[in-house]
DNA sequence: TTTAGCACTCCCGAAGTTTGAGTGCTAAGC
DNA sequence: GCTTAGCACTCAAACTTCGGGAGTGCTAAA
């Protein structure tokens, strides 16, 4: 259909585009022509970008919601607006300073990452999400069995980070208190300085040795070692903060949507496997709009960015926001906030 | 003005107080005198009907949102309402049952809590909270200190509830993996078996006395400790199920208000007094849309009631829905969900 | 004390009207 | 061949009008 006349959009066209989807994301109006004559500082007629309008409505980058209306960016429209045409506008210093400040301001890296969502979402005014650091970099450090009640064991996992995991497991058999700190004695000393993604590797196989040894309390301590290793990778998680601010768009006004999308951040399935996508790729994602596969998310838009920590892909941080988002602004921000994320967790 | 007709109501105006209130609370719309004088059952024209409603009017029960509307229940009208005509409609053996096997069936107190609040939302189709057990009559076991980068140093410590604090201070001082060790011996046999109450209050002039001996590592360890479990205090906390539920009710449906309510989740503070309200009083409490006196809870309505672990005030639990509530049947899924949690948290 | 009757009030939704923004097309101009 | 003025046309949004319905308060009679 519109292959006949130009697949690619000319010099001009997309300075248009560019002009228009500032401008729709300034005001959130559909752009006429008259305005984006004005808008665009070249000496043209409203007539002139009709016809460019027309043009880029048939590639598909622009519509109308009807007959009368100016013009919107569709999917695909921002899709080349943020990946060659945005300007960004990187914060100020004064900006990055203090984001500095309240960053390197804190201890713990579950800490950490909720200040992170905290300042993200009030840098942008949009919902600010952290990923908690991957079990395959995080260092094991000490493990601790507890006793409780009945067979039950307070397990308590101690990573180098100085992040504590705990979980209650309930072994087949009972085990005296002595019996479980022999264990834990066992176990740390033999994966002292371990990673957890190699921990769980060598737990595996060493727990079938094991079995034709006569060293029963090795065999178990593993058992329970693996039980808790492979329940903490469950612990894979993301805090969110100003949620609400997402209330205040009115393309997410809707109750139903609204409703739709809060629910995605209790169940967090979905939204970890867009986040890991970024993680995977080691680099910034945007996803616009129905990009993301994901109902809930289809007026929203998902800025990524991975941090790492020491050279290693450490987590995922970014920011949620109607699709109708300032990206000159947020990307530079999610940008700059997984460097210094990066950088303030490595001062452990 | 209304005192010189009657301050009381007598008992027929009350019946149609609570016919008025129940089945506004079924339609959510204005009730007229001809729809009361069917479901009131006694034999009564709607004229009737209207000079009762009037007197109603007068007290302060019903108001008309304008002239030609039927009457609604006000906030006196509510707690009247609730205080002594409702008649409560428990729940049904099976969904008793249902609820404590899916109690039962979890390991740890924060779980616990946890599964307590989503089952509460669940059969209110409202939203669900539950603080959790306070500091008071939480039993001390154990403490642990583990020594971070620079002068920092990872504290664990464990009730014997099986739950797990963890924190990371700073000292001005740097202590070596023995010292914080010996500083942790010292404690847990010193502490062993007190609440953390009573802990807290020994450590205070237990400081004092350390400051005259020469018991250096002690003193340390005093401090230390102290500064583990006050923080500990601030963990006092609350778990929200099912908030997306509120979303639904027309009564809450403005962003406005819903975004205030939200926030107001993510706050904690005022509705944690609030829940303490009720710890406080030992008893179940209602409070009804503007009787909370905190705004972001204007047009909802808060059931809690406190539950008891062994004869001792544990914590806290309810239900936030909006003024409009089936009373009837949240009342007592509250009351029964709060024995049913602190049975549950028995068996530790 | 209760009730029928009646005039009155007010909300609500439907239907009509106006306004203004914006379009596409055509024909003329550079 | 691009650009532009002119014009007819379309459509949504805002405002107005209007009738119906639900419900009230009051009065007078049973």
């Amino acid at each position: 259909m519109a292959d006949n006349k130009s697949l690619e959009v000319n010099e001009r066209a997309q300075y248009f585009l560019k002009v228009l989807v500032e401008r729709y994301i300034r005001d959130g109006e559909p752009v006429g022509s008259r305005t984006l004559a004005k808008d665009s500082g070249l000496d043209l007629s409203p007539a002139t970008i009709r016809n460019v309008m027309s043009d880029l409505e048939d590639l598909g980058l622009v519509v109308s919601p009807h007959t009368s209306a100016g013009r919107v960016p569709t999917i695909s429209g921002y899709r080349m607006f943020v990946d060659s045409l945005v300007t960004l506008k990187p914060p100020g210093d004064r900006e990055v300073a203090s984001l500095q400040r309240q960053l390197n301001g804190v201890a713990d890296p579950k800490a950490l990452a909720a200040s992170a969502s905290q300042l993200l979402s009030g840098f942008t005014q949009m919902a600010g999400v952290v990923m908690v650091p991957k079990r395959s970099h995080i260092m094991f450090r000490q493990i601790e069995f507890l006793p409780l009640s009945g067979n039950r064991v307070l397990t308590i996992l101690v990573t180098k980070d100085g992040e504590v995991h705990n979980r209650i497991i309930e072994p087949k058999k009972h085990y005296s208190a002595s019996e479980l700190e022999q264990a834990a004695n066992l176990l740390n000393q033999h994966y002292s300085g371990a990673s957890l993604e190699e921990m769980h590797k060598r737990l595996v196989s060493e727990m079938e040795d094991a079995r034709h040894d006569m060293n029963q309390i090795m065999a178990r301590a593993l058992e329970m070692a693996e039980t808790v290793i492979d329940s903490s990778d469950t612990d894979d998680d993301f805090v969110l903060a100003g949620q609400t601010n997402l209330m205040d768009f009115d393309e997410l006004a809707q109750m139903d949507r609204l409703r739709q999308l809060f629910d995605s951040f209790t169940e967090k399935q979905h939204l970890l496997h867009l986040l890991d996508d970024s993680l995977q790729a080691q680099a910034m994602q945007i996803f616009i709009g129905e990009e993301s596969g994901y109902h809930p998310l289809d007026h929203c838009s998902l800025v990524t960015s991975p941090y790492e920590v020491e050279g290693e892909m450490a987590g995922v941080l970014g920011v949620i926001g109607p699709t109708r988002m300032a990206y000159d602004r947020v990307i530079p921000i999610v940008d700059i906030t997984a460097k210094l994320l990066g950088a303030a967790l490595k001062q452990e």
